[in-house]
This record gives C-alpha cells, sequence and structure tokens, in this order.
DNA sequence: TTGCGTTACGACTCTCGTAAGGATG
DNA sequence: CATCCTTACGAGAGTCGTAACGCAA
C-alpha cells in the first residue's frame, strides 16, 4: 500500500471509475494506473470495484468500506501540509469558500474585503452553488467553507457553527394594498408570489409556514438570487419574499417593505466545515470576520 | 510524503526518537532512516523534532501536531488491512487483549475458550498489565481491546463499554470478629488491610470510601492481584478487600467472606478499545462473549 | 471504430545499503 | 571511544511509459 494507490481509488470515484481519466489527473499514464489498482487490490486480497469485463461500474461493499479510510487518510495528508504551511506562516494559499447567492452579495463582501488586506497574498476562490452542492464542496475538498442557510444540518462530518438570524421580508411595489393593515399569510396567499428556488435562502421556512397555515402559495417565480426577484416585482408580476438582508435602503426605496418575521420562522445562517478539517491561521480570522460581521447584518 | 516516512514517524516517537532503533525496527539500515526524515522535513519546511546537535530530543510544536495526523493515516492504514481481511473472512490473524489479573482470571477464560473454539486457527495473546499501561497499549496498536476497572473514563478517543457491576468484599480467617455484628468502615479500619494496588481493581473507589468516612487504612499489604491477598489472609496477617468474583466457593471456604457494597461504591468493568478502531467480526464476536460472560459473573 | 482496460518489456527513478566522517559526552 | 547522526556513491528494486492486444458499444 502506498499513498499512490490511496489517492488513485480516491480519483477513480471522483471520475465515476474511469480509469484513463484517473490516470491523467495523476499525471501518469492509464497503464500504471491499471497496474496500481491490481496490486492494491491483490494486496487486500478481494476485488474493490464492480466490473463488467474488464470496465470499472462501481464499489463493492469491501470497497465502499476501504473508502471512508481513504476518505480519511486523504484528510490527514492535506492537514499535514496545512498544518505545516500555517506553522511556517505561509500566506501564499488559498481560501475556498462555497456560498449562495444572498450570503455573498450580502454578507461576504465586508469579510472577504478585510481577508484580502490582511492577506494579500492569498487568493480567494469563490464558488457559487445551491445548498445542496455546497455540502458536496465540503466532502470534495473542493471548499474548506461553506455558508449557507438551509440543508447542512444533521451531517456528522461536519461541523456547524450558527452565525446570525434573519426574517424574511415581503416587498410589493409603493402604495400596495399589503402595506395596509395587519399582514398575514392568509392576505398574502391571495396575491402571485415570487421567492425563492426550492432549497435557497429560507425558502423551506416559507413552504413550512404557508403549509401549516393550510394556506397555498401561487408562485409566479422561483429564484435563486434577490435581485431577479426584486425586478419582477418592480414590474409588479406580484408580492416578493425575500431575505430582510436583501432590502437595500438606498437601491430599493421603491419598493416597500413589509416584516414577515411574525408568520415565517426566522431562519438563521450558518458556517460549514469538515469536522476533521485542520484550520489554518487565516482560515480561522476568515469564520472571525463573519461572525463579526453578522450583527451588523442582523435585523 | 509517503507511507514509509508516516510510519518512521510513528516508530521514532515510540523509539524514544533514537533513529538507530527505529531504523532497525524498519528493517532498513539508519542512514536510509535519516534521509526519509531529512526529505520529509525538507517537504513540510520546517523540523519536527527538536535537535541538540544532531540527536533527537523530542518533538517540535509543529511535529506534535502532525503527529496526531500520522496516528490518523496509521489508524486508516490498519482498519484497510483489516477491512478486507474480514471481509475474506479470514481467520488466521491473531486477537490482542490488555487486562489486568482479575478480569483475566474470573471473567475472560470463559469466552477466551469459546473465541478458539469458534476461531481455531486465530491466536490470542493476552497482555496482563496495570489499568495504566492497558490504555497505552491500545493507543499504541498492541492491543485491540481492554477489560478492566478503572482508569479508562474520560479518553475522548476510546470507546468504553459497560460490562458488569461487582462489589468488593472482605474476606477473613473463619470465626473472625468481623463476621458477627454490623460491618462497618470503622471496625475495618481497627484491622491491618491487604488489599489491591493503586489503580487495581476498584481500589480507588476503596480509597474514597474510606476517606469519606474520615477512617485512615492500615495496609499491610498491597498486590496486584487477588490469589497474593487471600494467600495472606491466610497467614493472618489482617483482612483482605477483594473482589467479589475473586472469591470461589469451592477453593475459598476455608475464608470467611462478607459483602461491602453497603460501604464500598459499586465498581464497573468495561470493555475499552480505539474509538477509529474497524471492529472486525471476529473481535464483535469476542465482545459479545464477555458481554454474555458478565451477568455470570455479576453478585 | 472509438473508448476502456490489460499485458509485456525496456528505461529510468528513487530508495536502499555500504562505507566513511562529524559531533557529542 | 562509544553513540548517534549525516553525507557520498554505487547497486538494485520498483514504477513508469511505450506499445501491442482484448473486448464491448
Amino acid at each position: 500500500m502506498n499513498l499512490n494507490q490511496i489517492e488513485l481509488l480516491r480519483i477513480l470515484q471522483e471520475t465515476n471509475f474511469n480509469q484513463s481519466k484517473a490516470a491523467e489527473r495523476l499525471n501518469v499514464v492509464q497503464s500504471a494506473a491499471s497496474r496500481q489498482l491490481q496490486l492494491f487490490e491483490e494486496e487486500l486480497g478481494s476485488p474493490l470495484f464492480e466490473r463488467h469485463g474488464k470496465k470499472l461500474l462501481g464499489l463493492t461493499a469491501l470497497g465502499e468500506r476501504i473508502m471512508e479510510q481513504v476518505e480519511s487518510i486523504n484528510q490527514a495528508k492535506k492537514n499535514i501540509h496545512a498544518i505545516a504551511d500555517d506553522f511556517r506562516d505561509n500566506r501564499n494559499g488559498c481560501l475556498h469558500i462555497a456560498t449562495t447567492h444572498t450570503q455573498a452579495k450580502y454578507l461576504l463582501p465586508g469579510p472577504v474585503q478585510r481577508f484580502r488586506e490582511r492577506y494579500p497574498d492569498m487568493s480567494i476562490y469563490m464558488i457559487q452553488s445551491s445548498p445542496d452542492e455546497l455540502i458536496q464542496h465540503l466532502h470534495h475538498h473542493r471548499a474548506d467553507i461553506a455558508i449557507c442557510t438551509e440543508k447542512v444540518d444533521e451531517d456528522e462530518k461536519l461541523v456547524i457553527k450558527p452565525c446570525y438570524e434573519w426574517s424574511h421580508i415581503a416587498v410589493a411595489p409603493p402604495r400596495h394594498p399589503l402595506a395596509q393593515g395587519e399582514l398575514t399569510l392568509q392576505r398574502l396567499a391571495t396575491y402571485p408570489l415570487l421567492t425563492y428556488s426550492q432549497g435557497f435562502t429560507g425558502r423551506s421556512n416559507i413552504e413550512r409556514a404557508f403549509r401549516q397555515a393550510g394556506e397555498k402559495m401561487d408562485i409566479t417565480l422561483a429564484a435563486a438570487d434577490s435581485d431577479i426577484i426584486k425586478t419582477y416585482v418592480r414590474l409588479g408580476l406580484g408580492v416578493g419574499i425575500i431575505s430582510s438582508m436583501a432590502y437595500e435602503e438606498g437601491n430599493d426605496s421603491d419598493l416597500a417593505a413589509m416584516d414577515l418575521s411574525h408568520v415565517i420562522p426566522r431562519s438563521v445562517t450558518k458556517i460549514a466545515y469538515l469536522k476533521h478539517l485542520y484550520l489554518p491561521t487565516y482560515l480561522k480570522y476568515f469564520i472571525n470576520e463573519i461572525l463579526a460581521q453578522a450583527p451588523r447584518a442582523r435585523t
């Protein structure tokens, strides 16, 4: 057994069990990959992959179990380098952040800017994607840290840090009838609604609130980001339900904003990262900057 | 970085940072070890060991942190082989049990015998030692499983399975005055006592009980095993305090046994193993056999 | 025929062992 | 002067790349 074989297994999984692609990613020819895999399976005494003829189709039961250990070794290997780099105060690495539109736009600009001032030689990669994908980015080491509101609970391999709490608001053109009188889900439900796509920015909370109230939502537009929603609210398509952070005092003064915290449960935005990940100094700094930023974003 | 370098680090720690001995254990010449260590430190960019001249004295702060990851890799490496062996239903391995005299003599004979019947081709190593050492055996992979009563709590790297509960008894020559009337710590304290060495078989519970009662123990003999204690009780040195399991109806009928469960808190014997250890089928079997044996040992 | 994997073989890289040398107490 | 580690260099084991082949869609 050696680390290249371990890495090969990992990459094979990432390339859908395609040896040729795996070999390419490891900068070796395909035959070398084939041989190393054979040697490893021989050493263990049982095949790790299901095969149809020669083609690899997936993992065997044994392979599944082995992969957990492979992942553990890979994590430790990365940590060793991260620890050493951190110890040498190496500031030439890069920070990979995975997040959604809302957080990228309203929460992270401050922390990112301060991070760049403190660590000018480090590059920052932001990966914008859906909450489902965020978690995958963490697991596949494509991101160090994820910031989002949905989906990150109940994963025992992750550390979840609650970051801040916010509520939804309704936005509508000025002098909209909703602005008068008490705002209820019943009244909201009488209008066409514009809000986030499934799985985005507290959408699950919105759904649950309407479901429990026995009201059906008439969703005219579902978008991944608040700007799209606001744009179409301006065009008169209906009433928008967005995160309170997404209402900008200056730019959005042409829209009426109405608090919904009394009818839709407040959402919590969290920071997530792998439990076994070593946190370098710069990453701790960034996390702290987000936590420091959070109160300002609170409503 | 490669697995041999990782293994070298691990062995260096076990050999008190002596390259020559580490090299010998790895079946390479010393110069090879020296070079591999240099290469690895070079790769990381900082030394992992404190040096005085050329001699290694210990780990640097960086080294300490790296060692945690090394240990993690080592565990995963072992697990990979264990999983594969288990999957192939390989029954030619060996089972390393670390335990104390009392458990080895009164709890384990049954489970061990049944294990040997079920897995006749597996060899069994029993390592008898003090509770302090037991935990070290687990951490250093010299034992798969430890069974004992003391010291195993509060180690977050271990899984602790409570196994059974028992109490201490006092043993004395027949017609001893203690056998008459109510048995209290006050009365016990008036006799010379014979019991277990520090850290053995619930000794800490005995101490705590006397301390809380404000009584001082006059310990004539402290031994690691019950047989020594019983032997000297027979010679009239004083009153023995031993585990109830250690009183054998047949052999010990010449001694008076007096229950102490009302004055000394009951002890719990536990099974301990490393949290990240893969449990092969045979090890699960052995653990279950111990748990099944436990009720019979209960008093 | 193209894509994917295996087998055979010579070339090369990398690690090892031998041997000699420096430092420390 | 004994122990411990480092350095230099040639030998050898192991891995790689090239190339040819087998198999399936």
